[in-house]
DNA sequence: CGGCATGTTGACCATGTGGTCAGGTTGTTT
DNA sequence: AAACAACCTGACCACATGGTCAACATGCCG
């Protein structure tokens, strides 16, 4: 009568009319989600493949069947959110205006916070570690991408478009304010006593943090460039 | 001969002629240090009591002897850390200098970011893991103290000591600027192709800081006041 | 239908986990 | 010396870990 041995997610995929080859990918897709979670939570080690699969709804061979090992798995997520990060601020040249740039550069990063968190948490967590699958990527690609920004702010210093401060501990300061929100999310709630933070809340940190950082370097606003 | 069944630690103790009740104390010391830092690197679930015992050069039931269990060290560390934390910027009133105050806190929080790494990781990891263990602390002391000295930047604002911020964003981007030389120490490394930050570094990131944060909360350095 | 790739999973394995405990050594007091 | 508490640790336990595999189900092609 009832179809005992048919694959539970299979069972579920099709009861919800899916397509064929598109069970694959909502696996896929449920269990990056699901492991995103647990190793932001937990870490590398603290996350535990059982807790994944868990977490996705499928047993635990499964989750192994489709990423083979946890390693990998791990990795897989930690190159889609570089991937992410790499896709923030691609283009910016000497000669646009500072203000619209730190600006871009704050509203991007904090929507990356506020859209991935747990792929921010989980970042946090392999740099709480030593980084030690991501030494290549902080010491090449991510290096270089800080220190072609900060020869571009520190020509706008030299233009008189900004104080002349030290770019490479700017960039440090609008990385941690914004990462802030996704990272310590559990004491930003708890210290402020909400379930969680409203996109109004988010708009209001976001305003805050451009006031504050533009003004503490000496940028003035697009609109009270003289003209 | 050899006597085979002295205690490692306490033979070494001996060797460097050290004073009865000593040893437990040292033990204690070298336990929790090595704790530290494997909890702060893969958090409560990824650290394991052989690793901290390792670290601490002792047998692992000598560590389940000395602090009875995994999370009763855990415990014991949170609580030392909150104990430093508490120790910050105790008291402030509405007659102090905003900018000598801001810049105290600014100071004092580097320092300990700086003094205690590992602690300060450590508690990144319990906040990043969702504050299993820190929920009360958070929603009650570190939720007061927050509403206390924002209580205090607001009455400065009204009598147009500085620009009239959010006070709690203000103390999170403290905070989170601060802290994200601890925390994320093994990128700031990376990206800025470092061993280790010198206290000449620190302090120049120290000034950026009060530079950058005074200036952008429109707080006027002690020596500019209008007089 | 038959055949073959793909998907699915319970059972299993070696190893690691937190924690207990018996049996020992040491330090202190008498 | 005797006695007692404190200290120390190897051996052990029940359980969880990441990963393998054989057995089976299914999807798709002819």
């Amino acid at each position: 009568m009832t179809e005992v041995a048919s694959p539970a997610a299979t069972r579920r995929a099709r009861e919800r009319g899916e397509a064929g080859g598109a069970t694959r990918e909502r696996n896929e897709r449920e269990i990056l989600a699901a492991a995103e979670k647990i190793f932001a939570a937990h870490g590398y080690r603290g996350a535990s493949v059982q807790a994944i699969a868990e977490a996705a709804g499928l047993p635990k061979s499964n989750v192994l069947y489709y990423m083979g090992s946890k390693r990998g798995l791990y990795v897989r997520l930690l190159e889609r959110m570089m991937a992410r990060w790499n896709a923030l601020l691609d283009d910016i040249s000497v000669d646009d205006d500072p203000a619209e740039v730190l600006e871009a550069f704050i509203r991007s990063k904090m929507a990356l916070s506020r859209r991935h968190p747990e792929g921010s948490r989980l970042f946090a967590a392999e740099i709480l570690a030593g980084a030690p699958f991501l030494q290549e990527f902080l010491r090449g690609e991510l290096r270089a991408w800080v220190e072609e920004r900060g020869a571009i702010f520190r020509q706008w210093a030299e233009r008189g478009l900004m104080d002349p401060v030290e770019p490479v501990w700017l960039i440090f300061l609008i990385w941690s304010a914004t990462q802030h929100y996704a990272d310590f999310e559990a004491q930003v709630l708890g210290i402020t006593g909400r379930d969680e933070l409203s996109d109004a809340d988010v708009e209001q940190i976001t305003a805050f943090l451009i006031r504050v950082i533009l003004k503490g370097c000496g940028v003035t606003p697009p609109s009270a460039a003289p003209g």
